[in-house]
DNA sequence: TATTACTGTAATATTTGTATTACATGTAAC
DNA sequence: GTTACATGTAATACAAATATTACAGTAATA
C-alpha cells in the first residue's frame, strides 16, 4: 500500500470511528486537543495523521493501532 | 503514555528488530530509504518515527503496528 | 599503531503535520 | 427563505519529521 491509499485508509476509519461514536469533527477535536480543519483533512484523505495522534485516537476509541492501517 | 514514552517505547522496538535482523543503521536505511542518522535518532528515542516511517518499518520486518506501541 | 566498521551528534535545509483564521458550502428545521 | 449546525477549504504560520553533510567516538582487528 502506498502512501495515498495509506491516508485514504486511515481517513476512512476515522470518520467512521467518529461517526460511530456520534461526534462531530468538532466535538472529536476537542476531546484529542486537536483542530477540526486537521480532522477534516485526515478524514479526507489530504494529510495523514501522525504517530502521535493516531495513538491519541486509539487510544480515545478505545481500537487498536491495527485498526488504522487494515 | 506521553510523548516521551512512546518515542523511547518506539526506539526500543526498532532497536531490537534491527539487531535480530543482523542490519546495521545504514543497512537497514538502505532497505527503507530513509538516512541512517534519522534512525539513530528513532532508536536512541530523540525523534519519534512517523506513520509512514512505522508502517514501511512494520511492513519490512514483517512483524504488526501494533508492536511497535506495545 | 593504524585502519576499518558502526554509531553518535550537531548544523542546516526541506517537507509535512498541525493550528489559526476566515469564508464558503451543504443540510435540515423552522 | 432564513437560521443554525456541520463540514469543506484556502492562506498563513509554526513545529516536528527527515535528509544531507560533516565530524567525533568507540570497538575490533590486522
Amino acid at each position: 500500500m502506498g502512501i495515498r491509499k495509506l491516508k485514504n485508509t486511515i481517513g476512512r476509519k476515522v470518520k467512521y470511528l467518529r461517526i460511530e461514536n456520534n461526534l462531530t469533527q468538532e466535538k472529536l477535536a476537542e476531546k484529542i486537543n486537536m483542530s477540526r480543519e486537521h480532522i477534516s483533512c485526515i478524514e479526507r484523505g489530504k494529510n495523514l495523521a501522525s504517530t502521535e495522534t493516531l495513538y491519541y485516537l486509539a487510544k480515545f476509541f478505545n481500537v487498536d493501532i491495527k485498526y488504522f492501517f487494515d
